[in-house]
DNA sequence: TACATTTTGTGACGATCGTCACAGGTAGAA
DNA sequence: TTCTACCTGTGACGATCGTCACAAAATGTA
């Protein structure tokens, strides 16, 4: 709950009294190694708060799972898509490791951003930051090579690359598992 | 006006007073062909309402121009990342035929925000609905051939098939403009 | 330890792509 | 109309990629 109430207060001005009215909208849930937080089909109803471990987010095409997302410690993690809309999710996100995560109740989380200003510009700096990172990997996919995005991932974000196995980073960076095995043999000279 | 107005209606519940609160923040503008609407380096000040016209938003790479977006006519451009955090934006938006545009300042707006609920809820489905976009678009890169993406933009988005020159389409597609136009040839028979 | 499972590296080969070069087509301006 | 600028199609060629196949390495479990 700390690590929530640390990432609450770096993105924006958050009372004592928010943080009680917003309580109703919280709960700590565990996954296991593979378990589901949000299942292909299933309309997403919640935030989740990565407080430990990590999951992807991912599209089942052909039989064939593509990774889009890996949502890590202190990130939030979503369909936004979805949670915005009420449609039905493309996309399943998946736990990785054993994870624990503080769950956004939707229907509580808006009820609470009604009474609260503070609670209501929470949600909306939540989205504008999940916002900003998807425009950051839209752009990496748009303007770069595979070989590009590689360097770029291990440049911003090499906590990804401690974690996640070649097969999972290239299924992201959309190359064949093979094709990454070369990009790296490629460059180091 | 009327364009904007329908656009807000669509999205949100809007009353005549909210409207009447609203326009101090809005201002029309006209861009020739060719005309910036953002330059890459600059912070984006605002969201712009496109009336009439249409614009691109790229990115320059070693000299090459890499387009990201196509907005058209009552779509919103902005650049999310330069307008939610104030960095300066690594994209460009350009007018490319004769652009009429009404402009959200974001000083205003944030301002008529905080005294005006509906503004306040105007302002975050305008993000949402940029960010749902915005994940359309990067899922399609995540998960499509160049190939698939074509087709994807010739069921869901056939009006820019329309309006956007080959070569400005590879360039969004991700690939040369002598693949794309080999894609078409090797599919039609 | 021994065994099973998962992950990674690599070779071969055909398919696709990017680049360079050039030709024909189209649209707007003088 | 003529000129110019831009857009599109296509051939050639080398580079890269995806796929299939198999072996080695790492990891987890009994």
């Amino acid at each position: 709950m700390e690590s929530l109430l640390r990432f609450i207060h770096a993105l924006t001005i958050f009372s004592e009294e928010s943080w009680i009215r917003l309580q109703p909208a919280l709960s700590t849930q565990e996954f296991k190694k593979n378990e589901f937080l949000l299942k292909e089909g299933a309309v997403c109803q919640s935030l989740f708060f990565i407080e430990k471990g990590y999951c992807r987010s991912f599209h089942e095409i052909d039989g064939i799972e593509k990774n889009t997302a890996f949502y890590l410690e202190n990130d939030i993690a979503t369909n936004i898509r979805s949670f915005g809309s009420g449609e039905k999710s493309a996309a399943s996100i998946i736990a990785c490791e054993p994870l624990t995560a503080i769950v956004f109740d939707k229907v509580l989380l808006f009820e609470a951003a009604r009474q609260t200003p503070e609670i209501e510009a929470l949600g909306r700096n939540c989205i504008r930051l999940f916002a900003a990172k998807q425009d950051e990997f839209a752009t990496l996919f748009n303007i770069y090579s595979a070989k590009d995005r590689l360097a770029y991932i291990e440049e911003k974000h090499p906590q990804l690359l401690q974690r996640v196995s070649q097969t999972q980073l290239a299924s992201f960076l959309g190359v064949a598992r093979e094709t990454l095995s070369r990009i790296r043999k490629r460059r180091v000279p």
